[in-house]
Formats: structure tokens, C-alpha cells, sequence
DNA sequence: CTGTTAGCGCGTTCAG
DNA sequence: CTGAACGCGCTAACAG
């Protein structure tokens, strides 16, 4: 493996000249340069980026933290991270923590022992308290998750007046009676679309009642229980708005095996617009997220914070579409 | 950002010293080990791995090759990878090239740069010549995709004879005409999958019609295109039995339009087992690839091929399972 | 425009 | 068991 003095000899220069070809410096003439750059050529060189990196104190690589990477909602949000990574030069690392708090954090560390030079959580199981210490002093961003009234760049839709939207939704068409499968409460996100449902049915002048409100895990499984739970009311809902689109997916199911039909009997809705989504019959109306944008922006604002250019950064709510499928149907009658 | 000489002078012994004991050698006192312990901690002391990396010429890094992040085939096997990367303290960089061949050569090149001490290769559009050629220089191993006859470590399923499986469990329920919607053709895995699917017709005496031979491009619309097409036959196929569960829920789709039902007039067949194939109606019956195991394995021969270790390796092949669910019903009648 | 030189922070000889 | 000193390959001052 060549190294930069090997080209620097064949050149017939110094290693100076060569790392400024290499760094594209205009102070190099022509004709220099051209030797360089066959001399380069000619061996087959490439730089060592391990010896780079040392000298320039980084590492060119950020890391994404994740919940789990079999989760399909998080692809769009890498993709997107990636696709603002590869045009600055950075790579991306991949920190799937399998739902692990101490790996969460381990990956934070990375940036201190400079594995990293930023890092972008889309998960925060992790005390708030902590994360936001560390923001304090590593290039750090939140995507799709956030901390309350918290000082530093966050990236993520209005979980609230998307849950809102849904309900506007279903009271157009007619809906007085819905049933709600809340996320994990002591995630701020499912807080955040239990207030916007309760905020839409207020507006609405909807009943509030509370056996109508279940509490799942976001997975389709629970998504199936608590749906039973709410249909088996004495007086059941006759929509079901559930925090993601997984546990719509197993409502869906729920309604089905009942002896129902979607959307005729009973419609449902989710929330994230993942790929199963348009699988599902009926297709499932649910909030969209958008997940490339929300990655593209969060890598552009870490860029920002490592590049130093400190603009002030706080909460950046980008807009959700509600995408209308199938699952709830027109107009109820009666 | 405290360094290794202010741990050294603060416990008032050598860097060496503190290199030996960060390194957990046992050559170092009891005694003294406590004291850089202790200065460590006292310190918040983080190694430097950019100059540690430098030193020890090793990225402990492994890059993973993969053509499309969204595709949820691959979260499993990258887990796989996961899983055992870390065990022994190796990062993950994800490669994704969005199906670019350009961007899959850079990947590569990374090992050359050091930027990564490996890499596993999940895709190779790039020529099979190339890769073989830079598998010569650098550890790298093919996961899920192989090259033909090739010296190199590669991990996958037999899909030959997964096909012919496939083939047989639809002949023992009495199909005869089977259609079936092969991968892209240039893919050797899709051309795999079709010898053993006609290997299985040949083996239990099945008519072999060439129009019920299509090609598709493993996405959902393309099963669903490719499916309307073998069902406006003039004798149409009793079972579809497609490359891959995207265009195999793209099938079933193309059955339930035409007003036939999946499985009573059409029985439907997958290969991957994705999370998908559980969710359409009816559940989908399919090949199931071990993709965890696959990625594990792939990591272990490449930790194996980094520390040189040279055990000869060539191409490894891991059972896969039949998964039967409802898509292809009971015993034909008639 | 080009060359010389000094580290970046660590691991690893080699002495003692 | 411990310390001194070198160098990994590169970039960035500084000098010319």
C-alpha cells in the first residue's frame, strides 16, 4: 500500500505539495500538479484516512441511533440522513441498540472517544436530563423523538395537531363515537397524540368517554388486544384511531375476526404511513410522516453544530400530510 | 479532553503504563493499576480511538454492502451482523447504495482507505470479476448473493433446491399448472430459483409450459402485472409461486381483482418470509431464509478472515425452512 | 508556488 | 514490573 511519500518521491516533490493536491489547494501549479497526480495514479494511492483523521481530530462519521433497525419506519429517516451524509463526505454508522438504554448510550460515547463527530438520536430511552448534558458538549440532534422543552435541535412533526387532523377527519364523516389505542404513555410522542385526539374531540363536541381511551405498545399484537377491548364496550366505537400503524394493522384484524367489516362497520385509521400500510385491506388512512425530510433536515443542522456555525437550533416541527385510504370509508349514515 | 499523559502524570507512572493497563496486560502491579484506574475515572478519561486506530493500523470497523435499506429482507441479516460485531468491538457502517453499482465500489474502496477493516457484501451488481479480484486483497465476504464458482467466502441458502421444495409441497397438494414469476434473470439467485422450480416440475412429472414462466422485478407491481398476465392464459395456473414475497403479495392482489379467491381458485407461494408475508390476507406461504444467521455467520468468517486466521473457506449454504401458512390451502380437488 | 518540520495520541519496542 | 523514545501517515505552520 503506497503511501504519500512514496508519491512524493516518484513525483520528484514533498509530501506538502502532494497533500495539497490531495486537499485540491489552489496553490499548486499546473504542471506540479499533473505529476502529482499521475505519480498517484501510477501507484494505485490511496490516503489513509486513519492517518487523517488523527491529524484533523475527526472521523468524517456520524452515528444514527436507533431503536431497531427491523422497525421499516426508521429506513426512510437513515435514508434520508445518508443521503446529506454522503454529499458532505461523512459515513454513517449504524446504532441499533435492540431496544437497549445502556447500548443508547454507548453510542452517544462514541463522539468523546471521537468514533464519531455527531451523532443523531431517533430514539431516547435514555434520561432526558443525560441527553441533554451531552448536548451540551457533542454535536448532537433528536429526529422524530424530543424532550420536552429542551434546548437543543430537534426534528420531528406536531404529534398533536396530527392526531387533531385524524379526529377532524372522522367527525367529517360523520364519527361521534371513537375509540382510541394510545402508544406507551411515558413516551412523549404518544402523550403528544393523546392530547391531540382529546383536543379534536373537545372541538368537535364528542363524547369524552374514557373506556374509549386503551393504552398499547405499538405493536400489532397489542394493537389486536386492545381493539377487542374497545369493541367489546357495551356501546362500542364505531372508529378506531390508533397511535401507529402497526397497531392499526392488528385493530384491523381485531374488527375482522369479529365478524365486522372495515371500514363499513367500524373504520380505522393509524398513524406513520409505513409500507404495510397499502398492503393491508383496506388500505390504511393514516398520518404521514415525512421520514426522508425529517433525516435530510436533522443531518443538515448536525453538519451545522460540528461545522460550529452555532445558529441557534431548537424545536423544527416539519409538516405531516393525512393520507386517506380505504379504512374509514365515506360518509357514515345514520 | 483529558489524554493518555495526563492520566499518566495525575497517577504519576508512564504512559506506557496506562497503555498497559487500558490494554487490561498483566504486567502491571495491582497497586499500580488501582492508581491509573483511579486517575482515569478521576479524569473521565477516553481513549482516543482515532489515534489508537492509527497506531494499531485497524478501523474496527466493518462495512455493510446493502442495495436498498428499505427493503426489510435485509434488517434481519444486518442484525445478524450486528450481533456478532459487537461482540467482539467492531462498528457497523451502512452501505447503501440505493441499487447504484458506482456507490458499491466505493463502499469496497473503503478498506483500502482503512476507513473499514472489512466488508460484507449483502449486493454485487459490480462485476463478479472485480469482486473476486479485490477479495484477494482485502477480507470481504458475500452474504445472501453469491458468485458462481467463486474462491471467495460466501453465505446463503441453496435456493435451488428451496425452489424445488416450494415445487413439491405444491404438487402434493395436487397442483399441475403452476405459473411462476421468476426474479430479474441477471440476478444468478433468481435463475437459481427458477432451475429448481423447474427441476421440482421435472421431478414430479408437471407439464412444463414456457408461458407459465414470467419475469419480474421483485417488487410488488410487478407481481401484480406479471400475475394478471399468467392468469389471462388461456389455461390459467392453479398456483403462483413467485421469486420473492413483494411479488408475491403483488400476486395475490392480481388474484383477489380478477374475482378468484387466494387459495380455493389460485394458490399463492412467497420466498424470504418477510414481516409482510404475515400481514396480507391470507398469510402467505413461503420460503423462510435464516437472515439472521446468515449475517452472523457472514461476520464470523469475516473476523476470521481479518485476524488471518486463513481457514480456506468457499461457499457456505444454511438450510432454509418452509413456512406453510394459509396462501396456498388444503389439498387441490379435483 | 514549494519544501521542511513538528506534532495529532497512542501502542510498542527495548532497556533497565 | 516500569519508563523512555520512536513512529503510524498525514496536515498545517512556517520558511524560503
Amino acid at each position: 500500500m503506497a503511501k504519500m511519500i512514496d508519491v512524493a518521491r516518484l513525483a520528484g516533490v514533498s509530501v506538502a505539495t502532494v497533500s495539497r493536491v490531495l486537499a485540491g489547494s489552489a496553490h499548486v501549479s499546473r504542471e506540479t500538479r499533473e505529476k502529482v497526480l499521475r505519480a498517484m495514479a501510477d501507484l494505485d494511492y490511496k490516503p489513509n484516512l486513519l492517518a487523517r483523521n488523527l491529524r484533523k481530530m475527526e472521523s468524517k462519521t456520524i452515528v444514527v441511533v436507533i431503536p431497531d433497525i427491523s422497525n421499516p419506519f426508521f429506513s426512510d429517516v437513515i435514508r434520508g440522513i445518508q443521503h446529506v451524509a454522503k454529499e458532505h463526505g461523512y459515513h454513517v454508522l449504524l446504532g441499533d441498540t435492540q431496544n437497549d438504554v445502556d447500548a443508547e448510550w454507548d453510542f452517544i460515547e462514541m463522539i468523546k472517544e471521537r468514533a464519531a463527530d455527531g451523532v443523531i438520536l431517533v430514539t431516547a430511552r435514555t434520561s432526558p436530563e443525560k441527553i441533554m448534558e451531552m448536548a451540551q458538549e457533542v454535536p448532537l440532534v433528536m429526529a422524530c423523538e424530543y424532550i420536552q422543552g429542551a434546548e437543543l435541535p430537534m426534528v420531528t412533526i406536531d404529534n398533536v395537531i396530527s392526531a387533531k387532523r385524524v379526529v377532524d377527519h372522522l367527525a367529517a364523516l360523520g364519527h361521534r363515537r371513537i375509540g382510541f389505542i394510545a402508544g406507551p404513555l411515558h413516551v412523549i410522542i404518544s402523550r403528544d397524540r393523546l392530547q391531540g385526539f382529546v383536543l379534536g374531540l373537545r372541538e368537535h363536541g364528542l363524547e369524552q368517554d374514557s373506556s374509549l381511551i386503551v393504552e398499547g405498545d405499538f405493536s400489532i399484537p397489542s394493537g389486536y388486544d386492545q381493539a377487542v377491548r374497545l369493541l367489546q364496550l357495551p356501546e362500542p366505537p364505531t372508529a378506531i384511531f390508533a397511535s401507529n400503524d402497526e397497531m392499526a394493522i392488528g385493530a384491523v384484524k381485531a374488527v375482522k375476526q369479529m365478524g365486522l367489516k372495515v371500514p363499513q362497520d367500524v373504520a380505522v385509521v393509524g398513524f406513520d404511513d409505513i409500507p404495510m400500510a397499502t398492503v393491508i385491506e383496506p388500505a390504511l388512512t393514516t398520518i404521514c410522516q415525512p421520514k426522508f425530510e425529517i433525516g435530510k433536515k436533522a443531518m443538515e443542522i448536525l453538519l451545522q453544530l460540528i461545522q460550529q456555525s452555532n445558529r441557534s437550533h431548537g424545536h423544527l416541527k416539519l409538516p405531516e400530510k393525512l393520507i386517506v385510504r380505504d379504512s374509514c370509508g365515506g360518509r357514515l349514515k345514520g
